[in-house]
DNA sequence: TGAATACGTCGGAAATCTCCGACGCGTCAA
DNA sequence: TTGACGCGTCGGAGATTTCCGACGTATTCA
């Protein structure tokens, strides 16, 4: 039982692709599951995963459970690169700088 | 082989921390062995990670390899996380408008 | 009440990840 | 040239991930 961790989370196709469902709406579990060619039990493992990562909320509808999108805990990985894209800017405007540079001669 | 992915080589705590010390200039890979407590195949094999989902650039010193950072395809888990952030934006609106709306009765 | 539905979770199988020791290759210094 | 160093990669061990069928539980509807 890993702890619940984000970028690990993240790191699944098919759970992104769950997240990117999510925003338009609640979903319920075999709802979700005919998006992908998977089954059930696989879906409902990646729900746990997301879960634990705090990044689904399950509401109970009668028999149905319907999976809200929780999107802030997206903000550590948001943190996360907030690192490297202030490099990454001054990488980017360097580059640009040789470019004029070479445009110049 | 699995083909680069970003997201899964972010998943994993080693090598965000590898690309976190690269910010700062590069570094040969015993140098960056000595920071883990890890043997010098297991940082190699991180390495050759951050190399097949192109973040990391090597640049031969001799008989010592340099590894450089580029953030570049960092860009993309950025795009994807632009998604939500548009979404939680608007929740947190939302949720402050709620929030208004008490404090004003 | 009884049958059907929606779901979570438990084995278990197959794939993948993570790490290490061992080996080989190229480079440096004596 | 010889020995030591820095590195990548292979083989393999152990842990983890991902998926499924099967089962149990709770809810719905006839």
């Amino acid at each position: 039982m890993p702890e619940p961790d984000v970028f690990s989370a993240l790191a699944n196709p098919v759970r992104r692709e769950i997240l990117m469902q999510l925003r338009k709406g609640p979903r319920a579990v075999n709802d979700l599951a005919r998006s992908f060619e998977l089954g059930r039990p696989a879906v409902s493992e990646h729900l746990q995963v997301l879960r634990k990562a705090h990044l689904v909320r399950e509401e109970p509808r009668g028999r149905e459970r319907y999976y809200h999108l929780d999107p802030r805990p997206l903000s550590e990985v948001d943190d996360w690169l907030k690192a490297f894209t202030h490099y990454w800017k001054q990488r980017l405007a360097a580059l640009e700088d040789v470019l004029n540079e070479e445009a110049r001669k």
